[in-house]
DNA sequence: GATGAATGAGTCTTCATTCAT
DNA sequence: CATGAATGAAGACTCATTCAT
């Protein structure tokens, strides 16, 4: 649908959206009717369909936006960062910041991921962050500033961590997002093991020999 | 609903838990209809309501025993194994196995945790895990073996890089679960970034100091 | 439920009511079922539910209605009466005349004062009918004009009585209102007994002594 | 259905017949389901088919064996009783403490009433008992007990308040049955008007006329 | 006598969508 | 642009009854 719209009508079009999209996530886009919306809006079941083709229509289009928009505030905080690590960092925490603000939208993105009709759109989205993210694991790489690694794993697993914990400490918890972000940036970079000398030594202290070589 | 079944009424009821996991990965929870489900299974309407209260009570039946079973062939890998980093390892591989193996479930488990219905079960499930976890966590830090990290974190990140592995490696592109489980493990515990002393050097052979201190 | 209506949808509302009063008198209001209002009305079974939020809530329009248009018509009726017993006894005459002329309406009362879920509209209004009724019987007593008894048991025998009757004499037999309401009165005011002296006298005539003291 | 039954078989048939009662008075007859009575009973569905052909018979036989019950104990009651007007005292009094004893079966009868499918059961019942008090009324007229009133009305009357004061002030309110019966019987027999005479009186101390012949 | 299993028509209700005004 | 009205397929669930074992 595109239809050229007065000032009030994108009002009206924009409230839409914001309302649907608190709907959706508390409710869940099934159980959310179109008829909930309009009644709540106070306006006819007309409206609705003025603006928009159907109600799979305004999702997508709730989904595409928000994509559009976590993209654009990453690259808005990464744009004249040099280093690739420090745009990584910066990157997830740009996400962290970004999910924070809107938590009905990280969760339509959840949930529009685990149904067919919608994954397509989520896993294009994906892909795309992927791509981003890669992109600065390769340089990485190249610049040896991190091990030589499969990239594509890397990043799968960087915006995972980074998802999840925002979910769990910032969305449920309610930690600061900055601080989150450092978490996971700093999980991700470093992993958790000690490195091998200190673990030596550790060994040496505890007086037995079982830390020496857990994993080869 | 507790009833006294026969065996066949015990078959019945596994038949119909079987369908509809599939029927809900599938298609969604919420667009599978009873109707579907018993008239693909050939019997009338009432035998769903024989055995099951409702819809959303099997689907909670569905999830209880996954959850169940994923940590029942958890524990059953790592029995024996008296290194805490190493139960990690295989913590990861026996959820990456679980997983590779139940495909519908992986998706349904997904889906139930962005339902506000369904978030509670999922919670107290993803809690459990994540205690698993975490006790395998703070031995490791007791042994030295791995660094003073905040374990509950640490816990948290470790079963979403692992899920989401899976959920894109085995799942979408068919890799082999226990190589993706070493991938998932190898990032978890040793990160991306590389040594210090390694760093130094890849600098110096790339002729520049921009390596140096990344990270604070 | 609170809807604007247009004039069509007034009357489609009214047309529903009229419909289901009818239904659920004839038929039951269990056995009437949504479909089949719907369907004599030949229309989709929405429109129902554009009305109604139930058949429940129907019902107890239904039931609120009546109520209160046959209390309307009552102090209609005795609105410059002054004399309490001739209020009495127009009261019973307009509540004859309403019940004949809405027997459904008679119908269903007595039914949903037999059912849990209706009982309690039901009650309400019957205390409404019992406290007009009492203000009566209270007044006829202090003008001396009716014996010393408990307002509160003779409201409810005079609205059991008149009640009945019409039930029985008009619309099984068939019989006028305005007699039987007569005829209730009569009895309600007067007792059957004779009067002692009378008693005597007739006791006399029978050449024995029986009839001197019925009650103890 | 006529089974020859064992004793056990009569045990069983009596149980269902009581839990029935209860439910369908509790929960009325439509909403209680056949399968709610097995399972509180703890038995097979089959059961309640092996002792009766359907819900309705089993309605049936609990309303008929209901109003045979109520008029054993009146005519216990009033058996040697001579004075007619004594008698219809005593049937007042006993279908009082019979209603007070049986709440349930009072609530089914009520409903009955009220049911198409059931009403030609109830009319049936509620003709002998209206034969049985018109009875009474007659002798009282003949032997000049009572005025000269249309026994077939009185009957009704009689029955009606009896019932509704008993619903109120014995189920509702508690009262003592046999109060309530004194009050029933001594409003029928006495109506609520003060004799003519002391009308007078009362209007003279009043010092007006107003009360002199409220009712021609 | 009794059980668990099964039937399937029927119940109330919801909802995306369309349309006359 | 907007409204109230209407549609009707579809949904979850109920329940009296039957029947093989």
């Amino acid at each position: 649908m595109t239809r050229r719209l007065t000032d009030r009508g994108r009002e009206r079009r924009q409230q839409i959206i914001e309302l649907a999209t608190r709907r959706f996530a508390e409710g869940g886009y099934d159980r959310t009717s179109v008829a909930e919306i309009v009644t709540t809006l106070g306006v006819g079941k007309g409206v609705f369909y003025w603006y928009f083709d159907s109600k799979e229509e305004l999702f997508q289009e709730i989904l595409r936006e928000a994509m559009k928009d976590l993209r654009r505030s990453q690259q808005l905080l990464i744009a004249d960062v040099d280093d690739p690590v420090e745009r990584l960092r910066l990157g997830i925490r740009a996400s962290a910041r970004w999910w924070a603000d809107h938590r009905d939208l990280y969760r339509l993105l959840e949930f529009a991921g685990t149904q067919q009709d919608f994954a397509r759109s989520i896993r294009k989205g994906r892909e795309v962050a992927v791509g981003d993210t890669m992109k600065h694991v390769r340089d990485a790489i190249d610049r040896g500033l991190i091990r030589d690694v499969d990239p594509l794993y890397i990043a799968h697993a960087i915006l995972a961590v980074t998802s999840q914990l925002v979910g769990v400490f910032v969305h449920q918890k309610g930690n600061e997002p900055d601080r989150v972000a450092d978490m996971a940036a700093s999980f991700v970079l470093e992993g958790i093991l000690r490195p091998a000398d200190e673990r030596l030594e550790a060994a040496a202290e505890a007086g037995d020999g079982r830390a020496l070589n857990p994993a080869s």
